[in-house]
DNA sequence: AATTTATATCGTAATATTGCAATATTAAAT
DNA sequence: ATTTAATATTGCAATATTACGATATAAATT
């Protein structure tokens, strides 16, 4: 099989799940960490930046996009990309929010 | 190739793309929402909660638990899982802080 | 001791992911 | 119009993931 049945899930549920599969690579996280550091969006150097080929990088990349973790706009010769401060918004409630319940619940067990 | 190489990039990007890679699936999201509301952590019934084969569940509760998200002890017949708080804790600072510094961006791009 | 119950492991098929070389595209620079 | 620079797409090999049936294990129950 292989293939991921997602339509037992709560839409909630496969939304995080394919936000934190986009993530789930180091690659796209120094990604997302570089692209936090760097002071404007206009950056042609993330191919350097990474210990991958192009093709592999612009892969990634992609993949970041079609979670909606990053958006691109082409900017002349180059792209423009970014975070998308909603998404990791959503992110950080969703973790908050299990964080607050741990703490509720403190830790009555194991 | 398929396989990540993880040396070329930080302790610490590595571990967070273990976390999210852990929970990029939805039955796994399933499995730490369903841990994190039942009242107290001794659950058999993980199984009858998903949609999925006894041995496929238990082979996602294995990856969760490899991750360090849950803990299981053995609790006589059955086991005894549970959301591991730290690791949460770590994941919930992690994207706050990711979001923070996106504040004080403000958005200067896109 | 045999049975039941809960969970794990093995083996395997279907599919997905990772990575890159080769090539394509597209806009800027010459 | 060519060339250069930045990024995307294609095709493919190596490996990983997902899912489950069959089977194993191990404690509780009868």
């Amino acid at each position: 099989m292989g293939a991921t049945n997602t339509e037992h899930y709560s839409d909630k549920q496969n939304q995080i799940a394919t936000l934190a599969k986009a993530l789930g690579h180091p690659a796209r996280i120094a990604i997302m960490e570089y692209l936090l550091n760097v002071e404007t969006c206009i950056c042609g150097d993330i191919v350097n930046k990474l210990p991958l080929a192009q093709p592999t990088v612009s892969q990634h990349l992609k993949e970041l996009k079609n979670a909606g973790l990053i958006k691109g706009d082409i900017e002349g010769n180059s792209i423009c990309y970014c975070i998308d401060e909603k998404i990791l918004n959503k992110l950080q409630t969703y973790f908050g929010n299990i964080s607050s319940k741990l703490e509720i619940k403190k830790n009555n067990c194991c």
